[in-house]
RNA sequence: AGCCCGAUAGUAUAAGGGUAGUACAACAGAUUUUGGUUCUGUUUGUGGAGGUUCGAAUCCUUCUCGGGCUACCA
């Protein structure tokens, strides 16, 4: 037993499941062959739970030279479509992993058939006509042994005789099931005679109307992984009882020993995973569709302007370990602003509130010639030079946040009031000089001056100012529509709340408002050439599928760190 | 209740009998034409009790706590 030293601080360390792989190969097992799948039940969309054993999976193979397989468990025809497996194909294809096969479960029906018809020769599994209510009371209870069914002795022929029966289409729904014969007093439940097989007369989106019976997930899944030689057959926690049934199945057919091993789901804060939550949202219509912005979905979080890498890294980043966890939903948008901060154009964009006719507020610099225009060379991301520079045309008239401005400012404030100075990003110093107010005393206007030696790039005023503010030429500015997403939930674990998870929608999760973009954001996006960028001061946001030419749309992704809002809740 | 899985800073995740480390978060400071970025520093941890050992997060016992299982769903 050598070790291999680890000299390199750099070096990852292994989770337990790489550990597992490691010692598999170390021993020879299979012929150090690496083999994963990922194996959905095309039921739902992806979501960011399964790009966690997506990454899990693909990575596995491609770390050790192996292979993945996509894997469709489509064993329930009641519930399953193509409209999933076709989603669930794109969304892969998304996160940037391509399979090595396309299998699905239905490929196995005549197979899985035959392994039946072999447990009922061998006699471990036998016909049962007790309705469901009759095999849940002899399964019983954990504390103590079920009680045997009373066609569990039935003899070989007569089971052989009835199974076939059942596939030919001679019973109703519900009348039979086949059921292994395995255990009826272990104190692992999935061992007190599982049903294998159960009678549904309904079209399969594959199979059509082939077949009447259709396979358990239970004799599925195991016999397929066996079928198509996975090695290391990954899964979540909820899975493990269910581990000495699939190793019975193998025993009993004598075939490929797939091993499963179990991992902890992901848990996000502020958000739910179950699927059948998900499709709730969905169909109630508190979100407007899988794809919504706010879901966990794959397709969710595209459209929120989530990247394929930064997904990847979050769940690099998460780890793999078998205790239950709450991962904190920063984390996400710490790795999606790590790469966008990095990637994005930045570009000023003066956001107003909810109300449909908000205006911006008007900054009127009253020593600028009237009719004079200035083009302002901005650079496009201080993060990469290489990304360039832009035009952004200035004017003696400009649109800022009302944010930025506060009559009465309180201490620490940088920004602009009344007598105080700022920079213009990109462009001149100003100095507030007037406020001008309606009847109502709301702030209308703010008349300033500028410093005409302060011009960005070529500062002779010798000033210097706290605060540096983005804004938009009025003459120039172009509408458009942002949407300003916040958490879905208003708790942080809606799960585990006594409270039902429609009462903790946060009612604030979306906001729509109009914002003033500089011209040169819309030529971008209409060529194509920007989907997602920085606001400048507000945060990422990408461009919705939903835009027309004269309407565009922009998701917010994630606001910037806000250091001031932060200064501000300590009072 | 029976069986199974788990327990390391606020949240995750390492340390495989020998210095409890990393990331995010938090806090403080520096830099900054984004209150962004970057940089520096700081705080915070082995669930309890026994045992084995020169030495225990790690091995053993036990307790406690959390989770899972009792679908003709997956």
């Amino acid at each position: 037993m050598t070790e291999v030293p680890n000299n390199s601080s750099t070096e990852k360390s292994l989770n337990f499941i790489e550990q597992i792989v490691e010692d598999d190969i170390a021993a020879g097992l299979h012929a150090g062959r690496v083999h994963t799948r990922f194996p959905p039940e095309p039921n739902g969309y992806l979501h960011i739970g399964h790009a966690k054993s997506i990454c899990l999976n693909f990575g596995l193979a491609d770390k050790y030279g192996g292979k993945t397989n996509l894997r469709f468990d489509d064993t329930n025809p009641v519930t399953e479509d193509t409209e999933y497996v076709d989603s669930i194909k794109n969304d892969l294809h998304w996160l940037g992993f391509g399979w090595e096969n396309e299998f699905y479960a239905s490929d196995y029906f005549e197979q899985l058939y035959q392994f039946a018809e072999t447990l009922i020769e061998k006699g471990v599994a036998y016909v049962d006509d007790s309705t469901a209510e009759e095999i849940a009371v002899q399964k019983g209870n954990p504390a103590e042994p079920g009680t045997p069914s009373p066609h569990r002795d039935r003899p070989v022929a007569e089971n052989l005789d009835q199974f076939r029966k059942m596939r030919a289409g001679e019973f109703p729904d519900g009348a039979k099931v086949l059921r292994a014969k395995v255990d009826m007093t272990s104190p692992n439940m999935q061992l007190r005679d599982p049903v294998i097989y159960r009678i549904k007369h309904a079209h399969h989106h594959r199979t059509g109307n082939d077949w009447c019976i259709y396979p358990m997930y239970d004799f599925a899944h195991g016999q397929s992984d066996s079928i198509e030689h996975i090695t290391h057959s990954l899964c979540t926690l909820e899975f493990i009882p269910h581990r000495p049934l699939y190793d019975w199945f193998i025993e009993k057919l004598n075939i490929f020993p797939s091993h499963q091993y179990e991992f902890s789901r992901l848990n996000l804060t502020y958000t739910v995973m179950s699927k059948r939550k998900l499709k709730t949202l969905v169909e109630d219509g508190h979100v407007t569709g899988w794809d919504d912005p706010r879901m966990p979905t794959i397709a969710g979080l595209r459209r929120r302007g989530y990247t394929p890498a930064s997904i990847r890294e979050f769940c690099d980043r998460i780890g793999v370990a078998k205790r239950d966890n709450l991962i904190d939903v920063g984390l996400l948008e710490f790795c999606v602003r790590e790469e966008l901060n990095r990637t994005t154009h930045r570009i000023m964009a003066v956001l107003t509130d909810g109300r449909p006719d908000a205006q911006p507020l008007k900054l009127v610099i009253t020593n600028y010639e009237e009719g004079r225009e200035e083009i302002m060379r901005i650079e496009n991301n201080p993060e990469d030079h290489e990304a360039g520079e832009r035009d952004v045309p200035f004017g003696r008239e400009v649109f800022i946040e009302h944010d930025d401005f506060i009559e009465n400012p309180p201490k620490k404030f940088f920004r602009l009031f009344p007598g105080g100075m700022v920079r213009l990003k990109g462009a001149y110093i100003i100095k507030c000089d007037e406020v001008v107010k309606d009847d109502a005393g709301t702030i209308t206007e703010l008349r300033c001056t500028y410093i005409p030696e302060s011009r960005s790039g070529s500062d002779t005023s010798g000033l210097t100012v706290k605060g540096t503010i983005h804004w938009v030429s009025a003459a120039h500015a172009v509408e458009a529509e942002v949407r300003l997403y916040d958490r879905l939930f208003q708790v942080e674990n809606p799960a585990a709340d006594e409270r039902g998870f429609k009462d903790l929608l946060n009612p604030n999760s979306l906001q729509t408002v109009r914002a003033f973009v500089e011209p040169a954001l819309i030529q971008a996006t209409r060529s194509g050439s920007l989907t997602n960028v920085q606001f400048m001061r507000k945060g990422y946001f990408v461009i919705d599928p939903a835009s027309t030419p004269d309407r565009p749309i922009f998701n917010r992704t994630v606001t910037l760190k806000d250091a001031w809002a932060k200064e501000q809740k300590k009072g």
